[in-house]
DNA sequence: ATGAAAGCGCTAACAC
DNA sequence: GTGTTAGCGCTTTCAT
C-alpha cells in the first residue's frame, strides 16, 4: 500500500469538476455553494493534504519565514524566535530557523538556504554590523529586518533596543544603591550595542561625579570562551577594585554569579544585588538568581521586529524603518 | 530596478548551452570540465541562486525537517532543537520549527502545515503519548521520530530516556545523602514519562525500606500554571515533612529554588544540594543554582532522534527502532 | 459558475 | 557529453 498523496487532480476526477474548480472550492471562492460543499466533504473524505510547493511555485509566496540568529539555545534568542514563531503561525507563516553559532560563514550559508527556499521574508540577528552578509541581503530584493542592534545602514530595517540608555539606566540603578565602584563587563568590543552601552555608562558616572576608570571596563565574549573568561575572573577576584558588576547580557551575569562561590571571591562579597544585567530573560525563564535587568519597556522585540517584516512583506509599509525601543530597569 | 531571480533558463540562453546541461553542469554531472566551469562561473557572475521549490517539486525532496515541540523558549526543548538543527544543516537539511504551546490543536495544525510543505521527515515530542495526533502522523507515510517518550505503540519510531531507572537513581541520589523524606514533584500524571519516574521512585524507596507515602509525591502542570503552583507551594510550605526533593524537571527545581527564600520556607531550611532535577539543562546552560540533575548518559537525545530520522528519510534502517538512553545523575 | 490552457523552474528519462 | 521532451501540482488568465 503506498500512498500517493492526493491531489486536486483525484478530487476532480471524482467529483466531475475541473481541477480548476475544486482549487477555487477549496479556497471558497467564485462557485456554488453545493459544488463547494461537495469538493469540500471529498477532499476531507479522501484526506487531501495541499502541496505548499506547487502553490508557491504558482504564486510566488511561500508562507515561510526565516529567522536567523547565533544561538538558538541561549534564552535571549530562543524567547525572541518563540514570540515571532508564534506571531507568525498565528498568521499562517512557518518559520525556519537557521543558528549559525555566531560565524560568518554559517551565516552566509544560512541566507543562501534562505533564499534558495524562497521564503517571504527574513528575520536577521548579525553577529557583525553592515558586515558583508547583510550587503548579500540587502542585495537580495527579499524584505528583511535585522533585530538586536541597529545597523547604521539607512536603506535597512532595523529595531533594537535603546542601548546607550540601557547603559545610562544600569549604571544609574548601581549608584542608586550606593555603589561607587562599578566593573562593567562589557560585550565584544566589535558589538555596536557595547559601545553603546559604554557610552550610557560613562554619561551615568559623569553625571555622578565618578572619574571613568578604563581598567573597569572589560570584554567578554559573546560564546563562553574559556580563556577570555579566566582572564575576567583573574581582572574580577584579584586586580579590580569594586563593589557592583553591570553585565553585557543576563547569561553573562549567571556566570559571574557562578564564580561568586568560589575561594577567590571571599573577600568581595558581591551579592545577587550588586549586579545588573541585559535582556531581562526573567520573563520567560524561571530564574532562581535575583539579578536585576535592562530589557525592553512594555513591548517585545520580537513582536515589533516580526510585526515590521510583516508588513513589508504585505507592502503595508514603504519607507525604512529603523525602530529603536526604550528600556527600563526590572528589578526582580 | 525589480531584480527577478535568475533562472537555469538564463544561464542557458547566455551560455548557449540547454537548460539541462546548465542543470547537471551545476551538481557537477556528466558534463566535460570546460563547460561545467563556463557555465559555474557564468551562474556565479549572474548571482544565480537555486530554486529549492522547483527542485522539490520534480525530485519529491525537500531537504527540510519539521520539529515540532511544546515550548521552544524552555531551554531542554532549545537545547534539543539546537543539537538538531545543527546537525541537520551539517547535512544541508533546513529545519522549520513549530511552537504548540502544549495544546493539541496547535500540535495538529503544526502537522497539517508540516505535510503540506512536503517535509522530507518530522522529529515530534507530543504532549499526549499515541493520541490522535500521532496516529494521524503515523497515517502520513512520512518519516518520523517521537522523541522525549516512549510510544507503545510498536510501529512507531522512538527515543527517550530511561525513565523508569532515571527516578530509581534520582531517589537514589538522595537517600545516599542521608533523605529518608524525599518529596517528589512529579509531571502531569498523563504523562508516560511521570509514570515510569515514580516507579523508580517507588522501588527505590522499597529497597531502602522506606514505605511508599502517596501524600509525597505531588504534580505539577508543564506550563507554570499558578493554580497548581500555589497548591504545590502550600502542600510544601505547610502540610508536608520532607528534607529532600526530586522535581520533575530543572526548570521545575528553579521555580521551587525560587519559593526557598520566602518566609514560608523559613523553618523548612531547604538548600540547592536538597534537590534533583531531570533534564541536565546545566549541560549547554550556565544555571548558577549547583541542583543535580538526571540525564541522557554519554549522549544527546536530539543527536540520536536526528540520526534516526535521517537514517529512515535514506531508507538506511527499516525496521522500527524504539530507542532507550541510558541515564545518570550529573552532580555540579 | 465553470472549464481549458498555460506555465512557475527545475529534474528525470530518454534520445543522439 | 549534450539536447529534447515531459511533467511535478498548483494558480492564473482568459474564455464560455
Amino acid at each position: 500500500m503506498n500512498k500517493r498523496k492526493v491531489t486536486l487532480k483525484d478530487i476532480a476526477e471524482k467529483t466531475g469538476f475541473s481541477i480548476n474548480t475544486v482549487s477555487l472550492a477549496m479556497k471558497g471562492q467564485r462557485v456554488s455553494e453545493d459544488t463547494r460543499k461537495l469538493i469540500v466533504e471529498t477532499a476531507e473524505e479522501m484526506g487531501y493534504i495541499g502541496n505548499a510547493l506547487a502553490s508557491s511555485m504558482r504564486s510566488g509566496l511561500t508562507g515561510t519565514i526565516a529567522i536567523i540568529v547565533g544561538d538558538i539555545a541561549n534564552p535571549y534568542f530562543a524567547s525572541i524566535i518563540k514570540g515571532a514563531v508564534n506571531l507568525l503561525s498565528a498568521q499562517q507563516y512557518s518559520a525556519i530557523i537557521y543558528n549559525t553559532e555566531e560565524r560568518e560563514d554559517y551565516e552566509k550559508n544560512s541566507i543562501l538556504s534562505a533564499l534558495r527556499q524562497n521564503v517571504d521574508g527574513i528575520l536577521y540577528c548579525p553577529v557583525v554590523k553592515d558586515g558583508p552578509n547583510t550587503e548579500l541581503l540587502a542585495k537580495s530584493n527579499i524584505p528583511f529586518v535585522i533585530f538586536g542592534g541597529i545597523s547604521q545602514n539607512p536603506e535597512i530595517n532595523t529595531v533594537g533596543l535603546d542601548d546607550e540608555k540601557g547603559g545610562y539606566i544600569a549604571t544609574q540603578y548601581l549608584l542608586e544603591r550606593g555603589h561607587r565602584d562599578i566593573v562593567f563587563l562589557n560585550g565584544p568590543d566589535f558589538a555596536h550595542s557595547s559601545k553603546e552601552r559604554l557610552s550610557g555608562y560613562k554619561q551615568a558616572l559623569l553625571e555622578a561625579g565618578i572619574p571613568y576608570d578604563e581598567r573597569k571596563v572589560l570584554h567578554c565574549d559573546l560564546k563562553n570562551d574559556k580563556m577570555i573568561w579566566d582572564q575576567v575572573k583573574y581582572q574580577l577576584s584579584q586586580v579590580l577594585d569594586y563593589t557592583g558588576v553591570i553585565t553585557y547580557s543576563d547569561m553573562t551575569a549567571m556566570r559571574l554569579y557562578s564564580l561568586l562561590d568560589s575561594e577567590d571571591f571571599k573577600d568581595k562579597a558581591i551579592s545577587a544585588r550588586d549586579i545588573i544585567g541585559f535582556d531581562h530573560v526573567m520573563a520567560t525563564f524561571p530564574l532562581p538568581i535575583k539579578i536585576a535587568s535592562v530589557g525592553a519597556k512594555d513591548i517585545k522585540m520580537s513582536v515589533v521586529a516580526t510585526s515590521l517584516l510583516l508588513d513589508l512583506i504585505h507592502k503595508t509599509s514603504q519607507e525604512v524603518k529603523k525602530i529603536v525601543l526604550d528600556v527600563k530597569v526590572y528589578v526582580p
